[in-house]
DNA sequence: TAGAGTGATGACAGTCACTGACATCAGGCC
DNA sequence: GGCCTGATGTCAGTGACTGTCATCACTCTA
């Protein structure tokens, strides 16, 4: 076995999340943090760039599933039906781990700080995403409206998925809201 | 005239806008900006809920001239046309600042934390917009998504307004981005 | 098998954003 | 003239985050 206990990152993140459950973000310290994972402060930066950071550790995996799945779709396949294929393939990972994402969710929600991060993070998915229509011919424009789009469509799936009693499967609410967007732009007037 | 130089918020505005394009965000702190504007740091954390909020007090008028302008709007209207409408209106509004809005756009862009708090104040812009729209008896997702797609439209036309070289009108922007929006979705198919 | 890396961690001092509590003082009001 | 008020100053904190150097199990190599 090695000089320390393994997985330091993990125990980190788990333990972030636990304190901030209890306690909530803004009282729970990173010393706190630190000292329930058995490392110190400076461990904890080393790991995270900041206090929130340890948050969103997977939304790495989420950019790299979404932009894979855009750049091996058909090629001739219309734009905004790829970036729905995407998110309903998101959806189905984060699906997996409904309970952690419940979980996680609810400290997000209850910060400021932390909506900050969250919405950064999926406006970095945006641009990841268009950048993936853009190698695909898709002018910057109606690459970055796409991806933007795709973000409104799959925001509001989650939130639904999240709230909604009936457990409804992610994919399928991902498939409803962007049928719900069809229906709102299809109704605006031509200018 | 008073026992303080008038205007102590505004002197704080342009003192910070001034540094942080001369030296970056970063590498100003609060007590150099309350040094130039003639106060303390206290002062400024009175102003200001933190160092980045300097940078986006316009916010608070932004969204009561998006949120009147649906109020406001004929009671039939299309909801994604009533949006396009208040942010041509706001359109309107920043390009009377052109320079000031370049300037403050350039220090945003070139650190993340501030992107961060611009992208979480256009999804609070989002969110009193739909607001307004349930007023109009949208429905919950239709209105959010609506609002999303508006801010969609706008932050593709900000950035046309802000990066071309042939100055076009802000306004005209947001329409032919919003045309471009339904361009794309038209396009996709239905499931 | 000894000795030289290597990489993750600890220790520690420092900067700076931000806060709470209290002091100060010009101008308005009675 | 005295009191109140509101904006500001002063000061001592807390906690996030960083730079730097020390430590030490493990590994590789001679």
């Amino acid at each position: 076995m090695g000089r320390w206990e393994p997985d330091s990152r993990g125990r980190l993140e788990r333990a972030a999340l636990a304190l901030f459950g209890e306690h909530g973000f803004e009282n729970t310290t990173v010393a706190e943090i630190t000292a329930r994972a058995g490392l110190t402060e400076r461990t904890f930066f080393r790991c995270f760039a900041d206090k929130r950071e340890v948050l969103f550790g997977g939304a790495g995996a989420l950019r790299e599933l979404l932009v894979s799945t855009v750049d091996g779709a058909p090629e001739n396949a219309d734009p905004l039906d790829v970036v729905v294929v995407a998110f309903e393939a998101a959806a189905a990972m984060l699906q997996e781990r409904r309970e952690f994402a419940l979980q996680r969710q609810a400290v997000i929600a209850a910060n400021t700080e932390l909506r900050e991060r969250e919405v950064i993070k999926l406006s970095l998915l945006a641009t990841a995403i268009a950048g993936a229509l853009r190698r695909r011919g898709v002018s910057e424009t109606a690459a970055s409206l796409t991806a933007d789009t795709g973000i409104a469509v799959f925001s509001a799936a989650f939130t639904a998925w999240i709230n909604e009693t009936e457990h409804r499967e992610f994919p399928l609410l991902i498939r409803e809201s962007f049928d719900e967007l069809r229906a709102v732009t299809a109704g605006a007037a031509r200018s």
